[in-house]
DNA sequence: GGACGCCTTTGATCCACGTCAATACGATTT
DNA sequence: AAATCGTATTGACGTGGATCAAAGGCGTCC
């Protein structure tokens, strides 16, 4: 027997969708959200060019989106965990623009945006944390474009590992202690390094005693001195 | 005596939020949009931290959007043009998080939040072509972060310049001959460049005859092979 | 109309990161 | 335990774009 998906059991509820709505609220939501999606590991939830019907929440596990030019080269364009949405970028075009990828066996929750949109019409605290979390997927952007547009290898990686951080620390785990769910290839694409450089940066932290990293599980030993490395940039 | 602002009679519609509204819709889009407002170039629209109150619709003139650092560091997010929306930022903090700044004297339509969030609840195109625009600007977003992550200077360049030839030509412009608002200091910062590569660039396109460069007029002699550049890339 | 200031161009040199290549590590299979 | 494969680390070297520096063009304000 499949459990019915239901908002209001959710623990990610505060980071998702029904953040700000009243339980009345939350089980109107919980009526839209016609089925969850298990995604394995390297597979697909959607791919550039593939119409658009619904959003997605996700329940557990995490994900990569990327762009793909046509010749071959492509961009990582974010990571994403649980709570966050995905698909945002196919309501423009009415089809998806990049391709969304599970890091690992993951489970999603499909919200038909159509319905979305109607009900949001109804419930004005569901407009507005959506409105909000289309916004914060704007801001969130820019930061990438300030990453990518003006800062240097170390201060790229440094900024990485402290909103990834936050953004366990938000979950419930730990700051300092976390298993990356990507390669060091996938992470150069997002922070548009090669993974040579990423590699180095890693050990050089290591060497400076920022962080303990073997592999893929990381331990950040000294958060100031990563925040530190963001701002002690003294050119232009 | 002031024109009233009508969105009726905006020959940039097509654009702007009032697409796909029907004559009646519009007339109610018209009422909210409270006031105009005039920027002197170089002024600010809004600042970072500021409150959110209200987007703004470009209705002439055109901005940029960056974001500072705390140790001077800016990096342009943006340009915008007539008919586009400047302000989205600010909702997911009700706080803006970049700053706006006319390129050149300015008009936009101020548009009270608040009451688009109350009108699109009740009239469903606007609410439709609302989420269009938002999901449009972080589809935007990730083509900038593909050419920050992954493109070098001449393509990033060409980019640029076939991105605000089409702008033009949507807008009634000639799509090869225009004037840039734009310093190249300014289009370096957008472009995760100094300002010497990115004259550089120019210089090597007009050797080229890709494009006649006089300061700021441009004109454009071969947009194919613009469209080559971007392309013609053999590397990962 | 002359002087000032801003923006742009161009050249010479430097360096952060990319590229190429070898090796090492860890998980999985046999 | 050996073999294989994907991923990660490290070293040596090359290069695209940054940096530094000097002139030149253009608008603007007295």
């Amino acid at each position: 027997m499949e459990i019915k998906t239901a908002c209001s059991q959710c623990n990610l509820r505060e980071l998702c969708l029904p953040f700000g709505l009243d339980p009345r609220e939350v089980d109107q939501l919980d009526e839209l959200v016609g089925s969850r999606r298990k995604i394995k590991r390297q597979q697909h939830l959607y791919r550039s060019g593939d119409p658009f019907e619904a959003i997605y929440a996700i329940r557990a596990g995490s994900f990569k989106t990327d762009v793909i030019l046509e010749d071959g080269r492509d961009q990582v364009t974010g990571f994403q965990m649980t709570g966050e949405v995905l698909g945002l970028d196919g309501i423009s075009s009415e089809h998806h623009s990049c391709n969304a990828i599970a890091l690992e066996d993951s489970e999603v929750c499909v919200i038909p945006f159509v319905r979305l949109e109607e009900l949001s019409r109804q419930v004005e605290s569901l407009q507005h944390q959506f409105h909000k979390i289309m916004s914060r997927e704007i801001v969130r952007d820019h930061g990438v474009m300030m990453l990518l547009g003006s800062m240097r290898a170390e201060e790229r990686l440094a900024a990485f590992l402290l909103n990834l951080s936050q953004r366990f620390t938000a979950r419930g785990f730990s700051p300092s202690e976390f298993h990356l769910r990507m390669t060091r290839d996938e992470i150069g694409s997002y922070l548009g390094l090669k993974l040579e450089t990423v590699s180095r940066a890693f050990s050089r932290f290591q060497d400076e005693g920022l962080v303990a990293v073997q592999q893929k599980h990381i331990r950040i030993l000294d958060t100031p001195g990563l925040k530190r490395i963001l701002n002690h940039h003294a050119s232009s």
